[in-house]
Parts: structure tokens; sequence; C-alpha cells
DNA sequence: ATTGTAAATAGAAATGATTTCTTTTTAGAA
DNA sequence: TTCTAAAAAGAAATCATTTCTATTTACAAT
């Protein structure tokens, strides 16, 4: 399984540009998600000029291709996490370090037969502290 | 089954105000999902003056209490619907008309023996058009 | 009934993450 | 190489949501 990132960006009809695989590549170090700010000011390392619109410009596209997925915050700001797992599954977030834990498990198929409409998308999240931060500090984020 | 909403926020320690009482039957007769912004409107119909600031901290309130729940949408404003259904499950929205039906399954119990960490939330919530919608406007939202 | 007090509210103002806009640059097909 | 649609920079705008302060109110305790 060779990240091939810029063949994963002409699948979805991307350009590869230095930036979309720079954002990919930061992403796939990370076991953690990271917010399009924090994503810009490591990208701005590498490069001398980055604008924040080309960053959530790119994680947008990215999320929309299934390359990287959204996390949902109780804050409600934006989150992305890369996750290697290319099966149908979902996450457990640890609210405090920020940690991806992969859920593979998903009853989606049970209730979509149960549903009276077109299902076009489902969010399934588990929200908490990560062992380690449940030890350290028991119980707040 | 009726309708206490006055109890319902003694419970919550939460004073019973007009306005509180007037968001939880706004709410309660609609079968739909509704903004900050909407409820005022309607609000505003009955109270000579009502502060939008006071519909978000209440419908936060309220739904931080548990009497309302909220919608995860695609757009990430705020929304949130009054669901009667009072046991643990979960949506099914039409990102159309709004509507929502209930879904009564939710695999959580498996799904928290499985995670390393512990549990504070989860968000299961299915996203597409009821059937009018799907069937008036074939799959766009 | 009356009073006292913490909670709730209005109204104005601020916030700041996210988006939009316009111009310039670039990836990649031809 | 050339061409063209896509991508990016940089500045600016947006606007839903939150914060702040003074005032009012629900309701528990007289």
């Amino acid at each position: 399984m060779p990240e091939n990132f810029a063949h994963n960006l002409k699948d979805l009809k991307l350009k590869a540009t230095p930036k979309r695989l720079a954002i990919l590549s930061l992403l796939a170090e990370e076991l953690s998600y990271a917010s399009p700010e924090e994503v810009w000011r490591k990208l701005r390392r590498n490069f001398a000029s980055i604008g924040l619109p080309t960053v959530y410009r790119n994680l947008e596209d990215l999320a929309n291709g299934g390359l990287i997925t959204k996390v949902i915050h109780p804050n409600r700001q934006l989150y992305y996490y890369f996750c290697p797992n290319s099966h149908h599954h979902h996450h457990f977030i640890c609210l405090s370090c920020r940690k991806v834990e992969d859920i593979n498990f998903c009853g989606m198929e049970e209730i979509e037969k149960k549903v009276d409409g077109t299902v076009l998308s489902h969010i399934v999240q588990v929200n908490g502290l990560c062992r380690d931060c449940a030890e350290s500090h028991g119980g707040t984020p």
C-alpha cells in the first residue's frame, strides 16, 4: 500500500500541486486531527508564500474527495484527519490530545433499510478522552 | 405523556421563563429542525422585545439539558429539533425540507466496549432526502 | 403578599473563523 | 513549447455566533 498521493489526486481530477501533496503528507504523519490554521503554520516552514484560504480550500477539496476526513468538534471549528485505513469505518476522537482511534463498526446497513427516504451521508463519531488523557486528567477535556 | 415543560425546566435547574416555554412549545409543534434566527422571528410575534442572543443561549441550554437536540448540518449552521421521543435514539434528517425521522437503532454499546478510552458523547446522524423530497427533486438537496 | 437574589434578558458591539474576490501563477495535456 | 483550466496569493469581506454591561425577572424565603 504505497502512499501515492499524486495518483490519488489524479483520480479525483485534482492537480498534484506541491501544496496539496505537502498537506497530505503533513497530515499523514499525524496521529491526530489538525485545524486549518495549524496546517497552514506548518506549511509555512516549507513554502515562502502560502495563503490560509489555500489551506481551507484544499482541506475541503481533499475531504470531499475522501482522502481525508472531517472531524466534527463540539467547538464547531474545522478539523481534518488523514486516515490510512481505507475500508468504511468511523472514529473515536480524543477531545484533549486529538488522537484518533478507528472504530471498525458501522450499523448503517441496518439503518438505511429503515429510513423512509434517500440516504446521502451519515455521521458516526465517538468523542471522549483516550486512555492516556483519561488517566492524566480524569474526566475534563 | 403530558408536555409539562415548566417541570422539565425545573428539573434542569433552569427557570421557567415565558420565553423558554415559548421556545419549547414552538419547537414542539414542528416536525422539522429550525435555526436560531427562525425561532427568533417566530418569537417576535408574541414578544415585543426578544433578543437574538437570548434565543441562542436558550437553545444551547435546552440542548445541553437534553430537552432538544442539535442537528449537525453540512452548512455548519446551528439547527435544533424538539423530539418527543424520550428513549435513546438518533435521527434521519432531510436536507431539503428539514423533516426529521427517528432512527431507533444505535450500536454504541458495541462500540464503547472497543474504544480504548472514556466515551463522553457520540454522534450518529443520517442525512438525506425524505421520501417526498427525493421524489420531487430526485437527488439534489 | 413582600423581599432578596441569582438567573435571565435586551441591546449594542465585538469576534474571528471561514469565505469571497481579483489578479497572478502553475500543472499538465496537447 | 504552448495553451488553458485549475490553483494560489493576498487582501478584504462576511455574518453567524458570542460577549459585555446594565436592567429586569422568576421564584425561594420570609
